[in-house]
DNA sequence: GTCTATACCAGGATAGAC
DNA sequence: GTCTATCCTGGTATAGAC
């Protein structure tokens, strides 16, 4: 992948634009401002990545195997301690403050091709899996009480998730995991 | 405001252009498209809204304002049930599956100007403050029960809600309502 | 594989007639 | 208050030299 001598240019840019687009969307971020954040120029971008879309879903791709990564990296434990890991993923200190590259694209549906919009369905796909299988296993193992309906409050926790990291850039300043934990205090049931 | 004879293009203007940015936000959709909807030309609309964030400002603010009517048109009730009835105002089925303004704007925060960032910062901090007064009445009344943090459960909702909208759009299928009654029906004490 | 230069188009905005 | 026509900028993308 990466030549022997020389930086990898391919990977760079895919950071770099997962950033801009985290940042400021698909439709907002340019080749110029990618240009001169990698410090190449518009038409060397254009060689990697014919099509701007071709670059939107390399790095998509890209976020949700590395995503998928730190999910699996989550470690054994009680179902709150793993769940609560995991909307620390989210977190505003966690990520610079920036979207979660599935949600811009989400909202900025129509403006990428068929490829991107596939791993983004797929994306929200295996995220409300996981969460429904912890819930559920919450439950199996006693840890969770009340009346629980495993695939909606995955959902549910997934929505609260990808909401609260939306509503952070706009005043509101209570971090995604914070407000998982408060969603999911009344679902515990108390130690004996 | 609206003539004696002659439409009101203005709010004509106002509601087509709310429309198209709930459904591809601020920075994709053009003076040209919002023409061709309405039927007037580009320059038209410049006389009504010299800057594109002059319309966007007075979408903003229209449609903060209309929520408002809506969500004080809830009848009073159980808890539930007013929290389910506000839910229902998110739902993809109540708005042609289009995005909540606020929440478009917020992953745009910095397309719009700072009367439209305002705008919805009044808008979470509003319904946020909303839904933690109706847990926190739900508590007093004994209505809800368990662990239960009133403002961290109002944010929760309404991030739930928010993201609710945004994923719908990928793939999911879940309508907001449900995903919050999935949240709640934990939380609420069992009849006896 | 990177560059300069440029084609091409679309967006926001303005001028000025009607 | 609406129109036609136009300006200017910035965006994606391509051609072709190095």
């Amino acid at each position: 992948m990466a030549q022997p001598s020389g930086r990898p240019i391919k990977e760079e840019l895919i950071v770099a634009a997962q950033h801009l687009i985290q940042d400021v969307g698909v439709s907002d971020f340019s080749y110029a401002d990618l240009a001169e954040t990698v410090e190449v120029t518009k038409a060397s971008i254009h060689y990697h990545f014919a099509r701007k879309d071709d670059l939107v879903a390399a790095v998509l791709t890209d976020y949700c195997e590395r995503f998928d990564d730190q999910v699996e990296a989550i470690p054994p434990g009680s179902v709150a301690d793993r769940i609560g890991a995991y909307a620390k993923l989210f977190d505003v200190s966690a990520n610079d403050g920036l979207m979660c590259p599935c949600g811009t694209i989400a909202m900025e549906w129509g403006a990428v091709g068929e490829v991107s919009q596939q791993c983004v369905e797929r994306f929200f796909a295996t995220q409300s899996a996981w969460l429904t299988a912890e819930v559920q296993a919450g439950l199996d193992a006693g840890e969770l009480t009340g009346e629980i309906d495993p695939a909606l409050v995955g959902v549910g926790i997934l929505s609260a998730l990808e909401g609260a990291v939306l509503i952070n850039r706009a005043g509101t300043s209570v971090e995604p995991s914070a407000i998982v934990k408060g969603l999911m205090a009344a679902l515990v049931k108390a130690p004996a």
